[in-house]
DNA sequence: GATTATAATAGATAATATTATCATTTGCAA
DNA sequence: TTGCAAATGATAATATTATCTATTATAATC
C-alpha cells in the first residue's frame, strides 16, 4: 500500500491526516524490516521532529493497527513491538521465539487453513485473523545444546 | 499435576516452599475454569491472606508458568491473565476471540502438525510449545451482523 | 481564496499494569 | 542451632493507557 493510498484510507474513514501521522507513517515504512518499540520510534523520530509527543506515538501506533498498515507484536521481552504488514490486510506468516537466546525468526505462511475450517464447522466461529507464535530452539541455540 | 506432585518439583529443582506459594497454587486451583488477572488474583486472596504483597503473587505467577503449571494468556483488556495448564505440559488448545463482543472461546486440539513438522524440516527450530489466537466473529455476533 | 465552526487530535501528565531493586525475613541443609 | 541462598514486602522504575485542555484539519460558508 502507498503512502497515498493510506493517507486516503485515513481521509475517508473521517480521520484527519496531521503531520505527525505522516512522520511516523513514513518513518515505519523506512525502516521495514525492524521490530520497531514504542519507545525507540519515539526516541529516533524526536531527532528531527522534536515536537512529537510519546503519547501521540501510541496513538498513532495502535491507529495504523486498527488499518491493518502494521502488526502488534509481543515477544515479552518488557515491550510491544510493530511490524510493517506486507501483505495487504492479511497476516502471513509466524514468530518462531526461541527460548534460550530470544532470537525471533518470521516463517511465510501458514498451514493454517485446515484448523481455521475446522473452527468455523464445529464452533460457527467466522475466523478473520491469526497469531502464531512457535517457542523452541532455534537452529544455533540447538547446536550448542 | 496434584499439589504435593508440584511441591516436590519445586524443591526438586532448588526453588522454597514458602507458604504464600502455596496459598496462591491452592487458589488457582480452586479457581480453575477462570481467566483470572494478578490484580484479581491478588485482592481475592488478600481476604484470608493479608501478608501477601502483589509483587509476590507477579512472581509466583511467573514461576508457575516456568514450572509449566499454568498458562500466560493475553487478550488486548489491559492485562495479562493465567489459566491452569491442563493437559500435563502441553499446550493443547487455542482461543477465539470475537473482535465485536470480545468474548474468548477455547477450542481443543490442534492441527499444528503439520506446520510444525514443515518449520523444523525448513528452518532447523525445534518447535516446544505455541501459542495461537484465532480473531473473528463467534457465532452470536454472526448473527447480529 | 479567506474565514469560521467544530470535531478530531496533540501534548502534557496522571493513572494503571508490570517489573526491578533492595533491605529484611525465612526455608532448608549442614 | 546456625549460615546462607532464596524469597518476601515495600516501593521505585518502566511500559502503556486515560484524561484534560489547547490546537488544528477539514468542511461549510462567505
Amino acid at each position: 500500500m502507498s503512502k497515498e493510498m493510506f493517507l486516503q484510507q485515513l481521509r475517508q474513514k473521517g480521520y484527519k491526516v496531521t503531520s505527525q501521522r505522516q512522520v511516523i507513517l513514513d518513518f515505519i515504512a523506512q525502516n521495514k524490516g525492524e521490530h520497531l518499540s514504542p519507545d525507540e520510534i519515539y526516541e529516533r523520530i524526536k531527532k528531527t521532529n522534536p515536537e512529537i509527543g510519546l503519547a501521540t506515538v501510541y496513538r498513532t501506533l495502535a491507529l495504523l493497527c486498527k488499518m491493518k498498515f502494521i502488526h502488534k507484536l509481543d515477544f515479552d521481552d518488557g515491550c510491544s513491538r510493530y511490524e510493517l504488514n506486507r501483505h495487504e490486510g492479511d497476516h502471513r506468516h509466524h514468530h518462531l521465539i526461541c527460548t534460550i537466546c530470544g532470537s525471533v525468526t518470521e516463517v511465510e505462511e501458514d498451514l493454517l487453513d485446515s484448523l481455521e475450517e475446522q473452527v468455523m464447522r464445529k464452533n460457527g466461529f467466522i475466523v478473520k485473523d491469526h497469531r502464531v507464535k512457535l517457542y523452541g530452539y532455534c537452529k544455533e541455540c540447538r547446536k550448542k545444546q
